[in-house]
RNA sequence: GCGGUCGUGGCGGAACUGGCAGACGCGCAAGACUAAGGAUCUUGUGGGUAACUCCAUGCAGGUUCAAUUCCUGUCGACCGCACCA
């Protein structure tokens, strides 16, 4: 039997040396753009989930450069990042040489699988050709006005010191680390991802992703319809609250502001005599950590300022209040409290003795409060019998009128925040100079570099802050004295485009072509793991459509189809983690069975999308498999050409069921469906083997070109063991050059079709009827089967249905 | 709490738009070849029954000639969001 590992080193370098994978831009007009998200270099090695994610992607890829497409699948490496950093931290390793040494070993590894990646088109985002473009793409946004620095509440991680995104916390968690996040006030640069929130939200319906994945991108941007309303407060400021029950106004008992409302302090300051409660609220509010403040059993609490707001219809006095059950993060950070048609505000309202006002009525039935349903309007003056949407119409319609407020839609999206007080990502491009403010720096003067020798220690400030030789520089608009920004880019910022710059990666004046990236993208498949669904996918959308907006691209859409991969859990079911001791490194085996055994056992064993537990049973079975198809290769060298010539009825069903396996095939890894494609590879590989037992003399051409078509069949799935068999059978050539067998569908049609036959839906026999008959003719055929008959004797046949090619249904009686 | 996905043999998993449930493989059993078999090949394999047949896709209903597939309820698992105004 073949030795799988040499024969994996003798094609990989044969490709290597033949360009075989590199793509052929003559052939631009046929490419396909097969991406796999790329490898982050934390971990020294290839664990399973890159296998699962890459190998059977591989299979897919390879096989549409078999349907004649030029298929371009390239990889690269998301380098920057926290974990390097912390690495660094923990061992004294600097970020930049443990990455460097990850990824000469991932990329190794990576080149041992023998997927059919354009390494000559292979970025890492930590090098000065790559992170040059990145800032320069941090200033495309900012002159577009779309970065931009604001004061912010941030989440603060007090064992990473750093930022997080809000989708970086997790149940007020770290992402990361796990540590309970604080809140700090910070200046950080920001990305106005919500510009673009209604247009990411509608062109969901452009693209062809999972359903799942498209609902939580809708949830994650958050849209919803209502009305925005002024309140005059005593002071003279107005509170402005979101509501989408406008129809409920009347009902207003009281204002709640979050406690972090900028308003708090003057409302303090109006009524001194309540500042030390409102103080201690706010603290109050301010200690409680996120897991008990977004608890929805936590007690409503809260405190009255002293302050009353103008209601904006009756003109009557309302108390605000602050109450932790607000969040300033959403809408306004203020809302109108309607006892009577909210839960919360009721719970509040009963709590703290407020009055509560019915304006809903339910119709048909006796109204109970809290009542949140929609109703007929009561108590609401001139809108009093108003069914709930007529009334959320016209008052806001009157708001707006009175010059107090109006229709609003407003989305759970938060802008981005894209800075990290971290040493390894890529330098934020902007200078801060005593006279000038804040000023780019010239796209000229890019890459900013990141120095080397730098303290990366965390001190609760930028790493970056206390390298002098880094922080100096001069003002390119005034040439004083100027500093530089010491925060880094979010690693998200890096991976937000990558997938252009692989179309291009070479170019030295340009981040790409504007021509290469319209001719080369979409993507048109993009693999990749769910977790990222409100992440990555979602920033990718969105500096598409900026960049798209500043010219630079004509789509609109970076990845057309999106599939996600399930994930490969431990053998007793839980995630894979060191905690768990449920590690499984492919290493073994890949030593023990080579990459292409491993890989085919992957797509075999798992449902694509689902993965499952771990379970290497199957593994050997793989194995036994490709020797049985390198047998029958073989044996099929040894037979001269001869026996008989012509097709008879062996050669035809032979014929039927390589017919059958292609046409499976061709739609099953369309689909991702790699364990069918197997499926139906074994069930040939068996009717070859049945066809050389069963004849004697066989028709030794025909049997021949049946194997062949067997190991064209095979090529995407084990790439090594069939370019071995392919020149076994005296092929100069790749296989991979070669056509996906084609399926003739003259074979497909027999002349007879087994049809189940059932009498009052019970099967009673399975009989071979003949092609091209009516249904007349079908239950005339079926009511002389002397089985169909006995079963109907004496019985009036009421219905037939035929089912073409399936079955027959007589309803007798 | 809200939204979503999924529950199929001893196991991994099939079943295209409702149409023969359990493809393919593992495991198991018997046999062949063997000094030997953990190699290879053949056969069998959802459960009950002596058999005709009957029961089976988490559970309970419904629609239909026909339901793993559609509908309602329910239990369980997983994922996402979570005081969203």
């Amino acid at each position: 039997m073949m030795d799988m590992k040499s024969v994996e080193s003798k094609w990989q370098a044969k490709w290597e040396k033949t360009k075989l994978n590199v793509f052929n831009k003559k052939n631009a007009d046929k490419k396909l753009y097969v991406l796999e998200m790329f490898s982050y270099p934390s971990g020294a090695k290839l664990h399973v989930g890159h296998w699962y994610n890459y190998g059977p992607t591989d299979t897919y890829a390879r096989f549409k450069k078999m349907q004649g497409y030029e298929v371009f699948q390239p990889m690269g490496f998301d380098a920057f990042g926290l974990p390097a950093e912390n690495y660094a931290i923990k061992t004294g390793i600097h970020p930049k040489d443990s990455t460097e040494k990850n990824i000469e070993t991932m990329e190794r590894q990576l080149r041992n699988m023998g997927a059919m990646f354009d390494w000559s088109a292979e970025i890492k985002t930590c090098e000065e050709n790559y992170y040059k473009w990145t800032q320069w793409l941090f200033l495309q946004l900012y002159k577009k006005g779309l970065a931009y620095r604001k004061e912010a509440l941030v989440n603060w991680c007090p064992s990473c010191e750093t930022v997080l995104a809000n989708e970086q916390v997790v149940d007020g968690k770290c992402e990361r680390c796990s540590s309970v996040v604080l809140r700090k006030d910070m200046t950080q640069w920001f990305f106005k991802i919500t510009d673009y929130a209604e247009e990411l939200l509608t062109d969901l319906d452009t693209i062809d992703w999972p359903e799942k994945t498209k609902l939580m991108q809708k949830n994650w941007i958050g849209r919803s319809t209502g009305c925005e309303i002024h309140f005059e407060c005593e002071t003279g400021d107005t509170i402005t609250v979101f509501t989408t029950r406008p129809d409920t106004l009347f009902g207003v008992n009281y204002v709640v502001l979050a406690p972090e409302h900028p308003l708090v302090d003057k409302l303090k300051a109006a009524h001194p005599e309540n500042a030390d409660a409102i103080d201690a609220y706010v603290r109050y509010a301010a200690e409680a950590n996120d897991i008990d403040r977004l608890s929805t059993a936590r007690e409503k609490t809260g405190v009255f300022t002293g302050a009353y707001a103008i209601h904006p219809l009756t003109g009557k006095q309302v108390p605000i209040y602050l109450a932790d059950y607000v969040l300033y993060s959403y809408g306004t950070g203020a809302v109108m409290a309607v006892a009577a048609h909210d839960e919360r505000d009721y719970a509040f309202a009963t709590k703290y003795g407020l009055p509560i006002t019915q304006v809903i009525q339910k119709v048909g039935g006796e109204t109970i409060l809290p009542y949140c349903e929609d109703g007929i309007l009561v108590n609401s003056g001139e809108f009093d019998g108003l069914s709930g949407e007529e009334a959320r119409d016209a008052i806001a319609v009157h708001l707006t009128k009175i010059g107090k407020g109006g229709k609003k839609i407003n989305y759970r999206l938060r802008d981005w925040s894209v800075s990290r007080q971290r040493y390894w990502g890529a330098p934020i491009p902007m200078i801060h100079c005593e006279k000038c403010g804040v000023v780019p720096v010239p796209e000229k003067d890019l890459p900013v570099k990141l120095p080397y020798d730098v303290e990366f220690r965390p001190t609760g400030k930028s790493p970056l802050a206390s390298h002098e030789g880094f922080m100096n520089c001069t003002c390119p608009e005034c040439g004083g004295k100027a500093q530089r920004d010491p925060d880094t880019l979010d690693t998200f910022v890096c991976s937000s485009w990558y997938y252009l710059r692989y179309a291009d990666a070479h170019n030295e004046k340009q981040a790409f072509s504007t021509d290469v990236a319209n001719k080369m993208l979409p993507v048109d498949v993009y693999v990749g793991g769910s977790e990222h669904a409100c992440m990555h996918l979602l920033y990718a959308r969105f500096i598409t459509k900026a960049l798209r907006d500043m010219g630079y691209i004509d789509f609109s859409e970076p990845f057309k189809r999106l599939v996600h991969q399930g994930i490969i859990l431990g053998p007793d079911g839980n995630r894979m983690s060191k905690s768990h001791g449920n590690v499984i490194s492919p290493d073994t085996y890949i030593d023990e069975y080579g990459s292409d055994i491993f890989r085919l056992y992957l797509m075999f064993g798992f449902s694509y999308t689902e993965g499952g537990p771990w379970n290497d049973d199957g593994i050997k079975s793989i194995a036994r498999f490709i020797e049985r198809v390198e047998r029958i290769v073989r044996k099929s060298q040894e037979e001269t050409n001869g026996g008989r010539t012509e097709k008879g009825a062996a050669e035809k069903e032979l014929d039927y069921v390589k017919n059958h396996t292609i046409k499976s095939i061709t739609r099953d890894v369309e689909a991702f469906s790699f364990n069918t494609s197997i499926a139906r590879i074994m069930e040939y590989v068996n009717a070859l083997q049945k066809y050389d037992a069963e004849n004697a003399e066989k028709n030794v051409a025909f049997y021949k070109t049946c194997v062949e078509d067997l190991i064209r069949m095979l090529a995407p799935f084990a790439p090594h063991f069939s370019e071995e068999l392919w020149e076994i059978c005296g092929n100069k050539d790749s296989v991979f050059l070669e056509e996906y067998p084609l399926v003739n569908e003259q074979a497909l049609i027999k002349d007879e079709t087994e049809y189940a036959i059932q009498v009052n839906s019970k099967i009673k026999a399975k009989i071979l009827i003949a092609q091209g008959l009516s249904d007349e003719e079908i239950q005339a055929v079926v009511c002389a089967n002397p089985e169909i008959a006995a079963q109907i004797e004496g019985k009036s046949i009421k219905k037939c249905i035929v089912v073409k090619n399936r079955l027959v249904n007589l309803i007798v009686g």
